[in-house]
Parts: structure tokens; sequence; C-alpha cells
RNA sequence: GCGGCGCUGGUCUAGCCUGGUUAGGACACCAGCCUUCCAAGCUGGGAAUCCCGGGUUCAAAUCCCGGGCGCCGCACCA
């Protein structure tokens, strides 16, 4: 078996993405920082074209708004979120080996309980009075100290007023609730999309592009009223299957999945809102449109004490990955009317919404799907990775979601085919096309493969008697001929993105 | 954060242990020739802060110290 059969997903993919423009570790000319990465050419375009499938499933189907919010937030709004005082990490440090640790679950693990929110100094009193030592090396702890997940900053010119960059595009819809309501025709339920870039200061990134300190999220912050519309009035969602985990499982021991009938996980009170499945079913069918196989997936039911601070209910949608094993790549929280109370309680305006058919005043609650657009875009390079036998890369994605839809290439780079390959091309231009007449046809495919271009139109001696051409399909390397007339209309068909059939 | 290992043109790497020519190769790239369909060949070319800083030495890619980044394990991942 050729070496190259052995080589890992992850080190190929990694060498090709810095090779032919993908993404790469950023600053590298000052020494690079961690879990901050630069997209290329060819990683742009995926992505932007991920989002705009994502967009077309989560927001243009149903109907929900998108909006675009700023980054930078004042303090007050990441106060009510819960953020400053949850999204951070209470942490002892030894001081003979340096061991850090999380105050929380040191002191849970040693069976002494802490109370919610406890202070610096409380956990300093429990860790003297307890005489809590490290489990390393049974060194003292110095004095607790807080790692804040959030990025800080100032907003103005001495001014002193703090700001935070956004872990979660979330709290800008929240607090453009009211208006958002009016445009939305003043009724539930109601859901507003936005995707953009959140901030998160992690304590110790690692694995490449799979935690970030910067990266894009997509979300919707979807607001209903349980009692008046406790699911979707169509009910098509819950004869699918999906492959769930759940807490229950999780605690027997379980680590496999299960496909569950929506239905019968409506019926057993697995889901605290209908809403979960239903965006659940929603998310099976973005993946089969990313061709992340059927066994690559499954949705795992966080247990309580993984859930965040918002969360009554928490799946995470978790895809199988070669390096770092199931890895989450969205996550869906029933918030409740967690959010839209808090902002209510600091901001001092009233969230409640008027509810027609009930004649009662209350505030809406939220369940959110949120994915990770640079986790997605690495699933979806992984399992569009090909290695062939003789060590050829070719890159299947999904056409939709190719770097270009069409290379055109001259047969041979003599000056009457380029420039008959220069005319299809220009005629190509609603397309995005890649046009190469350098090197050899063979080495043209090659390159062309190795991104993940769909298909390839080449200008051969028989363009110039019947004005066809051949159209090569990258995953099977066949070539059709076709009339260069009917080109436009054949790679529209073959381009179509998947609807959603939910 | 802790420990181990690593970092050399765009990419992958030889050289490092045992300090000393113009830091070598493969692939990729560019130009020309050739070429009737899958990384062919020929000729020429460009391209390297040897991760950064300091130290030892007549002399450092090579040895030592500190830092950055990466990988693996531990910890962390609202």
């Amino acid at each position: 078996m050729p070496a190259s059969k052995q080589q890992r997903k992850t080190d190929v993919l990694v060498e090709l993405a810095k090779r032919r423009g993908i993404f790469w570790p950023s600053y590298e000319i000052y020494g690079g920082v961690r879990g901050l990465l630069t997209l290329g050419n060819i990683g742009f375009e995926i992505k932007r074209r991920l989002e705009n499938l994502w967009i077309k499933y989560f927001v243009y189907s149903r109907n929900f708004q998108i909006i675009e919010s700023p980054v930078i937030g004042p303090r007050p709004v990441y106060v009510a979120s819960g953020h400053e005082s949850q999204f951070t990490d209470k942490a002892l440090k030894c001081e003979k080996c340096a061991a850090v640790f999380r105050a929380d679950h040191l002191l849970s693990e040693a069976g002494i309980p802490i109370p919610e929110g406890a202070s610096l100094q409380q956990i300093d009193e429990i860790v003297s009075t307890k005489g809590v030592k490290c489990p390393n090396c049974k060194g003292d702890f110095s004095k607790a100290f807080q790692w804040l997940l959030m990025f800080k900053t100032e907003i103005g010119a001495g001014t002193g007023e703090i700001g935070y960059l956004r872990p979660e595009t979330a709290q800008g819809i929240f607090t453009e609730f009211k208006r958002l309501y009016v445009h939305g025709r003043s009724s539930l339920p109601m859901g507003v999309a936005q995707v953009g870039r959140v901030f998160r200061n992690e304590v110790s990134p690692r694995q490449g592009p799979i935690r970030l300190r910067e990266f894009t999220i997509m979300e919707v912050e979807f607001f209903f009223d349980p009692d008046s519309n406790p699911g979707p009035s169509e009910e098509n969602y819950l004869e699918h299957e999906i492959p769930v985990l759940t807490a229950e499982d999780q605690e027997k021991g379980v680590t496999g999945f299960r496909k569950i009938r929506v239905r019968d996980g409506v019926e057993t009170g697995l889901f605290s809102s209908n809403w979960l499945p239903f965006f659940l079913v929603l998310t099976k069918r973005f993946l089969e449109a990313l061709k992340i196989p059927e066994e690559a997936f499954r949705f795992r039911e966080k247990l309580p004490s993984e859930r965040a601070h918002y969360a009554k209910q928490l799946f995470d949608c978790e895809v199988l990955l070669e390096s770092w094993g199931w890895t989450e790549v969205a996550g869906f929280a029933y918030r409740t009317d967690f959010d839209l109370s808090g902002h209510m309680r600091v901001s001092g305006e009233d969230m409640n919404v008027f509810i027609s058919s009930s004649g009662r005043r209350m505030v809406p609650h939220v369940v959110e799907p949120s994915f990770g657009a640079e986790r997605l875009l690495y699933a979806l390079l992984e399992y569009s990775l090909r290695i062939e036998e003789d060590g050829r890369i070719r890159l299947s994605t999904p056409p939709y979601l190719s770097p270009f839809d069409v290379s055109v290439f001259p047969l041979l780079s003599k000056p009457d085919f380029v420039k008959k390959a220069a005319e299809v091309a220009r005629m190509l231009g609603d397309f995005k096309v890649n046009f190469d007449d350098s090197g050899s046809i063979g080495r043209r495919y090659a390159r062309s493969d190795e991104i993940g271009i769909p298909f390839a139109v080449t200008i051969d001696h028989q363009t110039f008697s019947d004005n066809s051409v051949t159209l090569r399909f990258r995953d099977t390397r066949e070539q059709r001929r076709i009339e260069i007339g009917s080109l436009h209309a054949e790679l529209s068909k073959l381009l179509s993105s998947p609807k959603p059939d939910v």
C-alpha cells in the first residue's frame, strides 16, 4: 500500500490549504498568533457559498429576517446577557507546579459545593478553610483569578466606557428586538438571523481551524410563544428520523447514537420545545446538502453540567472528524425568555409583546440554532477530500459549494486555441470561471481537481469545425461533447443547489 | 497553563548528534520550445530573515538560554 494512502487526511488537507490558498495561520511574519486564521482566495469562496446555502436553508426558506449588527457592544449588554459574570472561568493556580484549574470543577471534585456565582474572595476563603491542595503535587494555591473569555476594549477616547467584542451574534438581535418585532409585523413566531464574526479569548486554542479566537457564527434567534405557537404548524418534520444521543443514554454510558423518529421523541418528552426538533431536522437536510455522510453526524443532548448559562436545553450537532473525533459544529439552545428578560431588567425597556389570541402580554421565548462556519467548512473539506492511488488530490465538494463553477481550458496552449477558450470563458461570465492556459492539459485538470472545481470545458480541434466543446466531470473524469450554445443552460442545471424539504 | 517533540525557498524536506565551501534535493511556480485530453519531456529562470531574540566561539542552520508558533499527552473549551 503506498504511503500516501496511510497519510492522515488532516495533514494532507492542512498542506493543501496552505499551498492552494484555502486557509493558513495568520500573522506568520510576526511569529503567528494562536487561534487566528486567514482564509485565502479558495477558502473565502467556499465559505461564502456555505454561508449562502445556510441562508437559503435557515432564512429564506422560512421567510426570516436577517440583519447585521455591530461587533462591539457596550458593557451593559453583556451584563444583561450574563456573559460578563458567566462567560468567564474562575481559576486557581498552584504556586508549586504552576498547574491551573477551574475553581468550580476542582472544588466540586473535592466534594465541596460552591455557591452559584461565588466571588473570588469566597473561593479563596473556601480554599483556605477547607485546606484544598493541588491534586498534582499537593502544593498550595495562589489567590483565585478570573479569566474573562470576552475581548475587552474601550469605546471613545478616554471616556473609560468599556466595550466588549461580541462572543455571539445573538445579543445584537436581542437588543434590537423591539424594532425587529415591528418589522416582523408584530407577530410571533418570528425568526431573525445573523451571520458574522465573533470573538472568544480562549485560554488555549489549538486544533488548527477548529478552535479559533475569532470565527464566523451563523445563527437564528427564533422568537415564539410556547402557549400559542408550541411548534411548527406543518407536521412534516415529525416523520423525519434524526440521529440522537440523549443525555439519558450518556448517563447510562452509551456512546453511540440512535435514529429517533421525531414524533416518538416528542411523545416521550425528549424535547423541551418542539421548535428544537424542527431545527434539528432542517439541520439534517443542510448537512445532507454538504454531503456529510449519514453516519458521521449526530445530535448530542448536552448534560446539565455542560450547558451554557442561558440554556434550558441544549443539543450539539457533532460531526466525526479524523483528528478531533466528534466535534461540535452547531448548537441548538432553548434560551427561554432569559435574554429578553435580562435586557428588560438592565435597560428598563419593556420587552413584552401582546398576544392577540389570548389577550395576554408575555416576553417571547427563544430557540437558537447556532452554527460555526469555519468548523463546517473544515468538515466539508475533510469529507470532500479524496486521495487517489497515484497520489493525486481531489476535492469532491458539491458543485454549489466549490470555489469556481467551471474551468475553461484550451487543449493546447496555441494562440487559436487560447483565443477561442477566452471567448468561451467570456461567454460564461455569469459563472465563476477558472481560465488556465499554462502547462499541459493533464496538469490543468489536476490543478482544477485539487481545489474542487466540478466541471471543466475544453476547447479542442473539433471545436473549430462544429462549435462543440468537451464538458469534463471532476469526480468521474467522464467527458461529454456539448454544443457551446447549450453550455450555459447545462451548467446552470448542474450547479443548482438543493432546497430544504422539511 | 504544565510536560514531551518539532520549526530550513510556495510546499515537503536533507544537513544539526560530531560548528567551518556558493544551505542540497524533490515537487510546485514563471518564460520559451514541444504537445490531438488527464501532474510527459527539453532549455532557461525567479524564489530562504535556516521561526525570533540573546549567549558561547576565530566561526552558529548546527551548541546553550529565553520567547513565538505547531503537533502529542494532561488541563481548559460559556
